[in-house]
DNA sequence: GATTTACGCCTTTTT
DNA sequence: GGCGTAAATC
C-alpha cells in the first residue's frame, strides 16, 4: 500500500517531514488525524524510527482509541512493538507507576476525580473553619485547578492572583495539597505538574523517557495547557521531534486552563519549525464552509487560514425561530424524521451550548419513538455501584486513601454513623495519620461505645481478609469476594426499585468481566484501576447511534451527516458569562465555528425568543445570536429579514402553532406534537422528568421479565440499528432484550408505530 | 439512622 | 421548573 497516495500535496509534505518540530496547522475537516496517523505509519515503514520509540497524545481515551485502530489498520497486524498512543493523562500516569517513589509517593497512590476533590475539599473547609456558602468547594477546587495548570503553587497564589479571598484560596491550596500529600493521592491536575516535576529534576529520567520517546505526535494542539506544554518541551529537548498538529479556531478550552498562545506561539517556543497548512476541507459542503469561515473571521486572536473544498455548495442552512423552547424541539424532531425517512443512515447531532438544554430534545424524541444517545449523561465508570467498588479496591490498595474509606466505610450501612465517623476523622486529622488506622486503633480500644466498635471491627476483618489476598487473587475473585462479602445486591434491593437494582447488578457484572478481560490481556492491577480513573462520559458515544445530543464542547472532533444547533441565542450562546471581553466572545465564536464544522450535508439553526430562562432576566425574549448576524445571509433561510421573524410564512406543514410569536402561547395547552399525538399506539402519561419518562419506556419495553443486558452476539442487530420488516416496513431498533433464548426486540417503524417483536420470528432485515 | 422537607443552583469540563 | 444536597424531623 502506498501511504503517499491518498494524500493531497500538503498532507504528503507533513507526512515526509523529517526530523525536528513541525506545526501542522489544520482547518476543520482537513484531515488532520489522517495525517498523524499516515505520519505514524510512515515512520515506521521507512525504518526512520521504531513503533516504541513513538509517542502520540491525544485528548482523549476515544481519539486514542481511534488512532490506534487507525495506526493498526495502516500497518497490518502482529508487530513486535507498538507505537504508543495515548492521552496525556494516561500516558503520565503509566510512567507515574514506574517512577513516582522518586518523588515520596508509594507506587500504589490514588487518582481523586471531582467527586473526590470535592469531598476532600468540604472536610479542608470545616476543618479550617470556613464557610461553604461563602467559599463553595467546587468554586475554591476550579481556583486551585486554575493556579495549577498556570503552574502557580500555594505560596505564589497571594501575589499572582490577587483578589479579597486570596489569602483564604491560597490557604486552603496548601492544605489541599497537603492532603492530598498524606492520602497518597494525585488529583487529574498533578498526574500531569507531577510527571513535570520529575522530569524536570531527574535529568537522567529526563534522558532516559526522551531516548524512548524520540519521536512525539501531538494531537489538537491548541487546547494544551501549560503543564502539558511544558512536559513536551522536557521530552523533545534532545530529540526536538515534536510533530504538532491543531487548529487554533477550534480552541475551546481556556475555561480549562488551555492556552491557545501555545499554538500561535509555537514557532517562536521552538525556532527552526516548519509549519504546514492544511487548508482543503473534505467535510462539508461548500455553503456549510463558507459560513463556519465567515462567522470565524470576526476573531482577531487566530493565524488565519483560508479553507476550501472541492465539494458542492450543497443546502442553503435553514435557520428557525420557534415560538418555545418546545416547539424549538418539536421543529427539529418534524425534520429529524424527515430526513431519516429521506435517507435513513444519516448520523444526525443536535448540538446546544449548556446541558440543560437537551431536556426538550429529548422528551419530544422519546415520545416520538424517535432513538437517540446523549452524551454527559453518567458514564459507565461514574456510576454510583462502579465508584463504590473502585473505593473498595482504593482502600485495599492503599490504605492512606481517606476518601475512599469515608464512602464505603459506611455503604453498605453497617452501624458506623456520622458522629462516629466525625470524631474519627477528627482524630486522624490531629494526629496526620490515615483515618484508617484510626479506625485501627478504635476497634482496638475496649474503653470505647460496644456498638460502633464491633461495627468497625467486623469492618476490618472484612478489609484484612481482602488485603490478604490483594496479590494472588485475582481482581475478578477480589471483585466478586467484596460484592458479596459487603451483601451489595441486598442493599441495593432495599431501597431501589428492583429494576433499578437490577439494572446496578448488571453494571457491577459488566465491571466485574471487564476486570477478567483486562487481566486476560495481562494487564496489571493499575492498568485497569487508571483506566477506569481516567475514563470519561465521552468515552461512552454510541458510534451507531442514528441521532446524537451533545454539547458543543462534546461534539469536537466528531462529524455528522446533519447537524442542528439549538438555542442560537445571545445571553445562552455567546453565554451572558462569556460576554465580558473580547477574549471569551472569541472563544464563543470558536464554538459557534466548531459546531457549524460538524455537519457534513445539512446544517439548521434554530433558536427562539422565548426560551424559559430562570434567574434575574426571567421573562424578557431573548435576541437572536449576534453569530446568526455574522452569518452572510444569503447562505441562511430564515435567519435575517423583518418578515423571518413573523408569524406563520412557512409553508412547512400543518403548524402555524409553532410561530406564535407573543403572549398568546397558552402553557396548559398542549403542544402541537402531543396534540397530534405520538405515532404510537400507547400515547403516553403525564410524566414529569426525562428521568421518569426513561423509566416508564423501559418498564414497557421490559415488559414480560428484565432480561439480561442487551448481547450484541448472534445475530448483530442492535439498538439504534435501522431494520426493514416484510409487513411493518422501515424502523428503528429501540431494544434488544434477552428473554430466555431469544432476544426480544422493541422497534418503532415508521409506518405502524411501535411494535415488540420476537428476533427469532420476525425476519428482520438490517439496513 | 432513615425519611422528609427546604434551599439553592441553573456554562462549557477532553482527564 | 426540576434536581441534588442539606438541615430537620421522627
Amino acid at each position: 500500500m502506498d501511504l503517499l497516495a491518498d494524500l493531497n500535496p500538503q498532507q504528503r509534505i507533513a507526512v515526509q517531514h523529517g526530523r525536528g518540530p513541525a506545526l501542522v496547522l489544520a482547518g476543520a475537516g482537513s484531515g488532520k488525524t489522517r495525517v498523524i496517523t499516515y505520519r505514524i505509519a510512515y515512520l515506521i515503514r521507512n525504518a526512520a524510527a521504531r513503533p516504541e520509540n513513538i509517542l502520540a497524545v491525544t485528548f482523549t481515551n476515544k481519539a486514542a482509541g481511534e488512532m490506534r485502530e487507525r495506526v493498526q489498520a495502516l500497518m497490518g497486524p502482529s508487530r513486535t512493538s507498538e507505537p504508543r498512543v495515548s492521552t496525556f493523562h494516561s500516558f503520565c500516569v503509566r510512567l507515574l507507576r514506574r517512577e513516582i517513589h522518586r518523588l515520596g509517593y508509594r507506587v500504589d497512590f490514588s487518582i481523586y476525580d471531582t467527586d473526590d476533590q470535592r469531598k476532600l475539599m468540604k472536610q479542608i473547609l470545616k476543618d479550617a473553619g470556613k464557610d461553604e456558602k461563602v467559599l463553595p468547594p467546587r468554586e475554591v477546587l476550579s481556583r486551585i485547578s486554575f493556579a495549577k495548570n498556570h503552574n502557580i503553587g500555594p505560596e505564589q497564589y497571594v501575589s499572582q492572583f490577587p483578589s479579597p479571598d486570596a489569602e483564604d484560596i491560597g490557604e486552603l491550596f496548601e492544605r489541599y495539597n497537603t492532603r492530598l500529600r498524606q492520602g497518597n493521592a494525585l488529583d487529574f491536575d498533578d498526574i500531569l505538574l507531577k510527571m513535570v516535576l520529575l522530569l524536570d529534576r531527574f535529568p537522567d529520567q529526563r534522558n532516559y523517557y526522551s531516548d524512548w520517546f524520540r519521536y512525539i505526535l501531538v494531537d489538537e494542539y491548541q487546547d494544551t495547557n501549560r503543564p502539558q506544554y511544558e512536559l513536551l518541551c522536557l521530552l523533545t529537548s534532545k530529540h526536538q521531534n515534536l510533530f504538532v498538529v491543531g487548529d487554533e479556531d477550534q480552541s475551546i478550552y481556556k475555561f480549562r486552563g488551555a492556552d491557545i498562545q501555545n499554538i500561535l506561539r509555537f514557532e517562536r517556543d521552538f525556532p527552526g519549525a516548519t509549519t504546514i497548512k492544511l487548508e482543503q476541507n473534505y467535510r462539508s459542503t461548500g455553503n456549510i464552509l463558507k459560513l463556519a469561515t465567515t462567522v470565524v473571521e470576526n476573531n482577531t486572536e487566530r493565524k488565519g487560514k483560508v479553507l476550501w473544498t472541492e465539494n458542492q455548495s450543497g443546502d442553503v442552512i435553514t435557520c428557525r425561530r420557534s415560538g418555545s423552547a418546545r416547539f424549538e424541539a418539536a421543529w427539529v424532531c418534524r425534520q429529524i424524521r424527515a430526513l431519516l425517512d429521506e435517507e435513513p443512515k444519516y448520523r444526525i447531532a443536535i448540538l446546544y451550548r449548556a446541558n440543560f438544554l437537551s431536556r426538550n430534545f429529548e422528551e419530544v424524541l422519546l415520545a416520538e419513538g424517535i432513538a437517540y444517545a446523549v452524551v454527559g449523561s453518567v458514564a459507565f465508570f461514574g456510576r454510583m455501584e462502579i465508584k463504590d467498588l473502585l473505593a473498595y479496591l482504593r482502600i485495599i490498595f492503599n490504605p492512606e486513601d481517606d476518601i475512599a474509606l469515608l464512602r464505603i466505610i459506611n455503604t453498605p450501612p453497617r452501624g458506623i454513623g456520622a458522629s462516629t465517623l466525625d470524631m474519627l476523622t477528627q482524630k486522624a486529622l490531629e494526629k496526620g495519620v490515615p483515618v484508617l488506622q484510626v479506625v485501627e486503633e478504635a476497634a482496638r480500644d475496649p474503653r470505647l461505645g460496644g456498638r460502633a466498635c464491633k461495627a468497625l471491627q467486623r469492618f476490618l476483618e472484612l478489609l484484612a481478609g481482602w488485603q490478604a489476598r490483594r496479590d494472588t487473587a485475582t481482581m475478578a475473585e477480589l471483585l466478586k469476594s467484596i460484592v458479596e462479602g459487603i451483601e451489595y445486591k441486598k442493599m441495593l434491593e432495599k431501597h431501589e426499585s428492583a429494576e433499578e437494582a437490577a439494572s446496578r447488578m448488571e453494571n457491577i457484572d459488566e465491571f466485574i468481566r471487564a476486570a477478567e478481560e483486562s487481566e486476560e490481556r495481562g494487564e496489571t492491577v493499575f492498568e485497569f484501576l487508571d483506566r477506569a480513573s481516567l475514563s470519561s462520559e465521552l468515552d461512552t458515544l454510541d458510534p451507531n447511534a442514528r441521532v446524537s445530543l451533545m454539547t458543543l464542547h462534546s461534539a469536537k472532533g466528531l462529524e455528522f451527516d446533519v447537524v442542528f444547533l439549538a438555542g442560537m441565542e445571545e445571553g445562552l450562546f455567546p453565554h451572558s458569562q462569556s460576554m465580558n471581553s473580547r477574549a471569551d466572545l472569541e472563544e464563543e465564536r470558536r464554538l459557534c465555528y466548531v459546531g457549524i464544522t460538524r455537519a457534513r450535508r445539512k446544517l439548521f439553526l434554530a433558536w427562539t425568543p422565548f426560551r424559559r430562562n430562570f434567574g434575574p432576566d426571567a421573562g424578557s425574549p431573548s435576541l437572536p445570536s449576534r453569530f446568526l448576524e455574522e452569518m452572510p445571509p444569503e447562505l441562511v433561510e430564515g435567519s435575517r429579514s423583518a418578515q423571518d421573524y413573523a408569524v406563520g410564512d412557512d409553508d412547512d406543514d400543518d403548524d402555524d402553532d409553532d410561530d406564535s410569536f407573543s403572549g398568546e402561547e397558552d402553557e396548559d395547552r398542549a403542544p402541537a406534537w402531543k396534540k397530534r399525538g405520538s405515532i404510537n399506539d400507547t400515547p403516553l402519561p403525564q410524566l414529569k422528568s426525562i428521568a421518569e419518562l426513561r423509566v416508564y419506556l423501559q418498564k414497557t419495553q421490559q415488559a414480560a421479565k428484565p432480561g439480561r443486558s442487551e448481547q450484541s452476539a448472534g445475530a448483530g442487530l442492535k439498538s439504534g440499528m435501522r431494520v426493514r420488516h416484510a409487513q411493518f416496513g422501515d424502523g428503528i431498533i429501540l431494544s434488544r432484550q434477552r428473554v430466555g433464548n431469544d432476544f426480544k426486540l422493541i422497534v418503532t417503524f415508521s409506518r405502524v408505530g411501535r411494535k415488540t417483536l420476537i428476533e427469532r420470528y420476525a425476519k428482520l432485515e438490517a439496513l
